[in-house]
RNA sequence: GCUGCUGUAGCUCACUGGCAGAGCACUCCCUUGGUAAGGGAGAGGUCGAGAGUUCGAUUCUCUCCAGCAGCACCA
């Protein structure tokens, strides 16, 4: 007889079977259709498999396709599965790797000699729902390790062979058949393949993956694919990728005049008056912030001795991401080798190095918009997001151990505000802690990681775990903004530092009157002016806040009778410090509006003859279609107030 | 850096082994108008750079450069 075990169903009743029932069987034990309908279950809070065991008292509810968490997760799952098989029926070489559920779908990486093209993705997609009306049943078995190891050897699968070599020896190797084809899985799965809804998802997109992310073995291809519970909700989110597409801040950098980029200078950025305008607004109110925050503000070289970057350590690390600047002196018995510099720190620490310094000094909070060039790898650039030539709003608080916390509190306190004032009220925040190569002792990093931890919990926030990610310096926290298309990208960065003020020979006099080595953190809100501007026009979709709004408001003449009181008008803002211009060009109204609404500007003051007769304007504000008439000293009132800054308001 | 794709007018993109094309933008003319494109004319190009194949290359091949997607990297 059978051990009895308890389900207990969401409803709270319960019920006895015997163990190692599937939920397959519980869920016929309920109702025939509920079994036909089912495609997984939910034990005790895991995603199960409707084939596999339960052996105890547990928590259960039978899932459906309804069920909009299980079911798209199965639903990629599957697919990654019958697009690998696809693959393989189709080309019978390609060996097959791994294929994930990520955002959105799924993507399966594939070693195969030629390259897989754009139309062979149609091929694939057309293979794949063969597959799925074949309606083939997915079955589980559980393998023993050499027959498993044995069958890849056979098959010629070496990347199958590394998995199964990797798994725990406890862990069950459990192999999914999709009708003959067969995959190494963890599961869950459907139940047959054509519980896939044919037309949810759709293949997207061809491009190179190292095999297990290590960039010294062999490269991939990779198939992404995205699948949905149905089909509206994929239409849903291509056209949501359609829309992101014009937010992106390369087509509107062109289309709002903003900057260019070109060959001569790749990843740099050549800021046009629009641009330079966002750029010297978010500096202006970034320096009013720093001040406020009790920064003082400090300027440093360019270009700076190999020597310096030598002491700090850059050089041993980071040479190859630096740009060299040689200098063949008069009489010097050889060039001298410097670099542009890609960090600030080590010329802060110059500065703090200037003088005896008293713990009273700290903590001291030392910022500067400073300039670096770094030489990224050519495949890392993109846009304005990621690029060679940057300044960040760099600061690097000089503190002691005790105070790390405190600082670390004030300075997300800090971040916080300016994140709001820009418009990013949700941000992610990441913790990372210590990397296997570090330097500094454990007790050190005990400290550094608590603090960072408690000073981000007290700040009402629950940070993500990125374990070992940290510099191999000390432990950080990350603020991360998403882009348009959903992208992330670190923006502010909040990091300890035990090992440069070591080695650049920072200290302080203590209160025991003795030298002490202080602690430096190292910190960013923004990040770099580039990336966080080219966040804050996608974010926008180019409609940014009034204040950082380059071209702000366009006086419109309606008819060229109406010319000199546009003058009169766009004089009248400017002198309120509106940035303010006429069009009086020979041209219909129409015209005009469709033009400054496709540059972006926020306000249009339309003119004609009643304006001038009324002393009033014609207001149309960007994404609204109706206008109204306001006079000329109400909208000079309103838009003076826009034109504030948010932390001068 | 790696894999794949792309590079033609300021922008978006056609076409082609034998005189280089469109729409928008630009300049000029006509039009004075009421909230997302009024009409006409004109100008604009070493077809990313270099080499090769060819009688002839923007087109085919190779190398390089840059961009795009992803991977790796991001002090």
């Amino acid at each position: 007889m059978a051990q009895q075990i308890s389900l207990t169903f969401p409803d709270g009743n319960s019920r006895q079977y015997n163990e190692g029932v599937t939920p397959a069987d519980v869920a016929a034990s309920i109702a025939s259709s509920l079994a036909k309908k089912a495609i997984s279950a939910t034990v005790d809070g895991e995603h199960w498999d409707m084939a596999w065991p339960i052996k105890t008292d547990s928590t259960i509810a039978i899932n459906t396709m309804k069920d909009e968490a299980p079911a798209v997760e199965l639903i990629r799952h599957d697919l990654a599965h019958i697009m690998a098989r696809a693959v393989q029926e189709i080309w019978p070489s390609t060996q097959v790797t791994i294929g994930p559920v990520i955002k959105d779908g799924w993507y399966y990486d594939f070693d195969r000699k030629e390259p897989f093209t754009p139309d062979d993705l149609g091929t694939i997609e057309k293979k794949m729902k063969e597959i799925i009306n074949k309606r083939d049943e997915v079955r589980t078995e559980v393998w023993d390790r050499d027959v498993a190891l044995k069958y890849y050897e056979d098959r010629c699968e070496p990347y199958k062979v590394e998995l199964i070599n990797g798994i725990p020896g406890d862990e069950p190797l459990r192999m999914y058949w999709h009708g003959d084809w067969q995959d190494l899985c963890r599961g869950p799965h459907l139940q047959n393949t054509g519980q896939v809804p044919g037309d949810s998802w759709k293949l997207m997109s061809i491009a190179g993956a190292y095999w297990r992310g290590d960039s010294n073995r062999t490269m991939l291809q990779r198939i992404y694919g995205v699948a949905f519970q149905n089909k509206e909700q994929l239409k849903a989110h291509l056209h949501m990728l359609e829309e992101a597409a014009k937010r992106d801040h390369r087509k509107l950098g062109r289309e709002m005049d903003l900057f260019h980029m070109q060959e001569e200078a790749p990843g740099q950025i050549f800021w046009h008056p629009n641009g330079w305008l966002i750029y010297t607004q978010l500096q202006d109110y970034m320096r009013r912030k720093q001040r406020g925050g009790g920064y003082v503000e400090v300027n440093t070289p360019q270009v700076v001795d190999r020597k310096l970057w030598e002491q700090s350590g850059h050089w041993e690390k980071y040479q190859e991401h630096m740009f060299i600047v040689e200098v063949d002196e008069e009489h010097a018995r050889e060039k001298s080798i410097n670099a542009l510099k890609p960090m600030n720190c080590p010329c802060h620490v110059q500065i703090f190095n200037q003088g005896l310094k008293s713990y009273r000094d700290l903590p001291l909070r030392m910022a500067e918009f400073g300039s670096c060039n770094r030489y990224e790898p050519s495949g890392a650039l993109h846009g304005i997001m990621r690029v060679r030539g940057f300044t960040q709003d760099d600061g690097h608080i000089f503190c002691t151990e005790d105070q790390i916390e405190e600082e670390t509190l004030t300075y997300i306190e800090f971040l916080t505000s300016i994140y709001r004032d820009l418009g990013f009220e949700n941000f992610k925040v990441k913790f990372s802690d210590r990397p296997n190569t570090r330097s500094g002792s454990d007790e050190v990093w005990d400290k550094a990681e608590t603090a960072l931890l408690a000073a981000t919990r007290k700040a009402g926030i629950e940070p993500e775990l990125n374990p070992g990610e940290g510099a191999f310096y000390g432990p950080k926290l990350e603020f991360v903004l998403t882009d348009a298309i959903g992208r992330d990208w670190q923006c502010g960065t909040h990091q300890v530092d035990f090992v440069l003020p070591e080695r650049l020979e920072a200290n302080y006099i203590g209160s025991d009157g003795e030298k002490h080595r202080p602690v430096m953190l190292h910190r960013a809100t923004l990040g770099s002016f580039e990336r966080f501007i080219g966040i804050l026009i996608e974010e926008h979709a180019g409609k940014l806040p009034f204040w950082l709004a380059p071209r702000q408001v366009v006086v419109a003449s309606i008819i060229s009778d109406a010319d000199d009181y546009v003058r009169e008008v766009v004089a009248l803002l400017k002198a309120v410090g509106v940035r303010a211009e006429a069009d009086i060009r020979n041209e219909k109204i129409n015209y005009k509006v469709r033009e400054h609404s496709l540059g972006k500007v926020p306000v249009i003051l339309a003119c004609g003859a009643r304006e001038v007769e009324e002393h009033t304007v014609s207001v149309r504000r960007l994404g609204e279609k109706q206008t109204s008439v306001t006079t000329l000293t109400a909208i000079i009132d309103s838009l003076k107030t826009s034109v504030t800054p948010p932390d001068l308001l």
